[in-house]
DNA sequence: GTAAGTAGTTACCTAAATGTAACCACTTAC
DNA sequence: GTAAGTGGTTACATTTAGGTAACTACTTAC
């Protein structure tokens, strides 16, 4: 290994360190990046709250259109929150079901959702 | 354990409430409107790391513009989220401070830090 | 055979978000 | 007087997200 080699590698442990220690902001940019956008999220509750089908869920969440859901679908498919199943029935059957890493996000929404009722009394009382 | 994991096997239980309880879908959705995009939580979190000035906020959050930056520290202004103080000083002094409401995204903003590092990790050993 | 429901895809278009660059006024350091 | 730093604003351009409507293909009910 030459001396050059052994200064990179120490100067990228140290960058490791300093990204991993200081700032909370890289990981939360990590996290919007992949959870960001208007849908993600509800479509994930919505599934949460045990709709399988494609139909559900937009009904579920209403203002979706259909070419949304099917990209948004396709893309958490690509991040390993959801799985699409093809069931060979009469009538073709398809079902979406949330994965396993879908359940580390428990926090994630359960404090969104404690803050968004919070967030809705402060707007509530602030009319009266 | 480690912390992370600790954090997950929390987040299983809360989810597992969740999924009892009926439709988190609005409050969610309500939390989200006003949360929502690119920079607007990365913002508040650079402040909570003790960032007062434009500069320095501009500066931590690398990528921001000037337009963007000044543009959404408006709308968390009339969010509630911050507060804008010009000091009469001899180079006009500009601070901008969290409101106390802020504080009440604490759950929001750890959540997205622990599963943003946990995601981190997933990615890295995908690779490998 | 006609309507309605399943699960989408495709093309086209608009609106919002974001980026780029120039510019302002003011102050300090050289 | 020139550069660099403070804290922005403005006009313009591009990128991306999202919406609308039409269409596919297949099935069940009437």
């Amino acid at each position: 290994m030459t001396e050059i080699t052994k200064q990179l590698n120490k100067s990228v442990e140290l960058f490791a360190n300093l990204t991993e220690c200081k700032s909370s902001l890289g990981p939360i940019q990590d996290a919007l990046y992949v959870l960001g956008g208007k849908w993600r999220i509800p479509i994930l509750v919505a599934m949460l709250e045990g709709n399988k089908h494609f139909g559900e869920i937009q009904r579920t969440i209403s203002k979706i259109s259909a070419k949304v859901l099917s990209h948004e679908l396709k893309e958490l498919e690509l991040n390993g929150f959801i799985t699409r199943r093809v069931y060979d029935t009469k009538p073709v059957g398809i079902e979406y079901e949330l994965t396993e890493y879908t359940n580390s996000l428990g926090a994630v929404i359960v404090a969104l959702r404690e803050w968004g009722l919070l967030h809705r009394e402060k707007v509530k009382t602030e009319w009266n």
